[in-house]
RNA sequence: CGGGGUGUAGCGCAGUUUGGUAGCGCGCUUCGUUCGGGACGAAGAGGUCGCAGGUUCGAAUCCUGUCACCCCGACCA
């Protein structure tokens, strides 16, 4: 068959040209999304709600493994009860969508749209909670949120987006801190085994953290462009909520005490990330087990008898199995177009059987992260398949951890800090002092910021690369989505 | 909210300077031939040119206003 116009072949920017362009061009053209009536809201189309559903499964089978249980609260918050936490409020202020009218009449007080929900959260565990036999309460939510950004990207920041988000109340603060680094833990695990990407995990800095924590952890993780990505977050909120929200309890020794608090999330950004650490020029690039489809098989010559009857012996073989498996049958297309196709969707594993193959009783199998083209057997395609997933799983996350630490640079002097931030793409890595005011003539001079403070720390230098005074702390230092 | 850009068929665009019957490519439909890396031929369908005014015999094109979206900043998951 000849080949088509080149001019036609090429649908997406490529990623290092252009990658804003490749990102959207990616995310439109895979169907993940379509942009809607909507200023800064996009709609998730089946395929993309696909993989948010695969994610929603595996993070909520942890949360049940950690003594987790869901809930859900409402949508909208009286303007009364956003307004009492003040740092909160003040953090969230500028984004919050408020609701003025219901029905014909004009409401007496003003509803937000959640932007979060602490407020709403803990104004019910005030309720709910007496005694320290009360406690914990370890509470999750499946829901969406609104944040009335100004600039927005499809799944990386949207002002209405889906997450998940942890709020936990204890007795005591050493609970609660453990709480809150499990669950970051969770995260990491998480990011690494299920979305094949790599995360540094530790505390942001005191400009950096959520408004009205005490303590901010998060994982980040670095995009192929060389900006991070912070990719989910966990918070000791100490007691600022429980004391404004009055969620006390009558502990053991007969005293009133405030609850400690934590709270945790993700949202569909993880799936921004996924595209933007695994994507190549052909498109998406999907781990296994985050993959809707994780096999797709394309007949060859299929109108000749016996190849799609082998084909649909197939699916059912690896279907009953367990595979997400899929087949295209559809024969208005040529086996190139299918090809490319599945390419661009990321699907991870392709197989291809034609008369050949029939002939042969074998089939061929390309893999989509390495593009190997392998001729197995038919017997025990299914086993093959495993294996062959599992493997393309832990290579994606070998492969990523592989260039994220090619593109991560140590700098001890200023200078060497200046240089690496203009001149590579990636994390910097340096010591710090801890002090605010370099942190933000950091982000003045060169856009960049402190990611966090890892908790695998290494010891670079005794001084910070950005004022010489005493290190305390080392920090992975870019450019941020 | 600042700076820039774009609105013409489902998608990507040309046409606007110099007003004169709405164009191209992809995609879509039908039929036929094809099928191991984006097939080919033939015949079709599809648009009040973002919206509202104005100028004109006549406006996608000129004027005024307006709306929407995109990109880059500042702010944020």
């Amino acid at each position: 068959m000849a080949k088509k116009n080149e001019e036609f072949v090429q649908q997406i920017t490529s990623r290092d040209v252009d990658f804003p362009q490749w990102y959207t061009d990616v995310v439109l053209k895979t169907n993940l999304v379509d942009y809607s009536l909507v200023r800064g809201c996009m709609v998730i189309k089946p395929y993309g709600y696909a993989i948010w559903e695969l994610i929603q499964s595996e993070l909520d089978r942890r949360f049940k493994e950690t003594g987790h249980q869901n809930a859900y609260f409402p949508l909208l918050i009286p303007e009364s009860l956003l307004q009492k936490e003040a740092e909160h409020v003040e953090g969230f202020a500028p984004e919050v969508l408020w609701v003025t009218e219901g029905g014909t009449e004009k409401l007496t007080e003003r509803l937000a749209i959640r932007p979060t929900s602490e407020t709403i959260i803990c104004s019910m565990y005030s309720k709910w909670v007496q005694s320290y036999r009360d406690l914990p309460l370890l509470y999750n939510q499946w829901a969406n949120v609104v944040r009335w950004e100004k600039t927005t990207r499809p799944f990386l920041r949207t002002a209405e987006f889906l997450w998940q988000e942890g709020h936990t109340i204890h007795a005591t603060r050493e609970e609660a801190e453990e709480e809150t680094i499990k669950m970051l833990n969770v995260y990491r695990e998480f990011c690494e085994n299920v979305l094949a990407m790599p995360v540094t995990a530790g505390r942001k800095t005191e400009n950096e953290k959520f408004a009205g924590a005490v303590d901010t952890y998060s994982i980040e993780a670095l995009m192929h462009d060389g900006k991070a990505l912070q990719a989910g977050t966990s918070h000791f909120l100490g007691q600022h909520f429980s004391k404004v929200y009055d969620i006390k309890f009558l502990d053991k020794d007969s005293q009133q005490k405030y609850a400690w608090q934590t709270s945790w999330g993700v949202t569909t950004r993880l799936i921004g990330g996924l595209i933007m650490v695994h994507g190549d020029d052909r498109g998406l690039k999907l781990p296994p087990m985050v993959a809707p489809k994780q096999v797709m098989i394309i007949p060859i010559a299929m109108f000749k008898p016996g190849v799609l009857d082998k084909a649909n012996e197939l699916f059912d073989e690896i279907k009953k199995a367990g595979i997400r498996v899929d087949i295209d049958d559809d024969d208005s297309q040529s086996p190139g177009y299918k090809f490319n196709e599945c390419e661009m969707k990321g699907i991870p594993v392709r197989l291809e059987v034609g008369p050949r193959d029939i002939e042969n009783g074998t089939v061929v199998l390309v893999r989509r992260d390495t593009f190997e083209k392998i001729t197995v057997p038919m017997e025990n395609i299914a086993d093959t398949i495993k294996k062959l997933l599992d493997d393309i799983q832990k290579n994606m996350l070998v492969e990523a951890t592989k260039a994220r630490d090619e593109h991560t640079y140590p700098a001890t002097t200023h200078e060497e800090l200046m240089d690496a931030l203009a001149n590579k793409k990636g994390y910097v890595k340096a010591m710090w002092c801890g002090c605010t005011e370099c942190e933000k003539e950091l982000k003045a001079q060169t856009g960049a910021t402190i990611r966090n403070m890892p908790f695998e720390q290494e010891h670079l230098s005794d001084v910070c690369a950005l004022c010489g005074k005493p290190a305390k702390h080392m920090v992975y230092i870019a450019r941020a989505y």
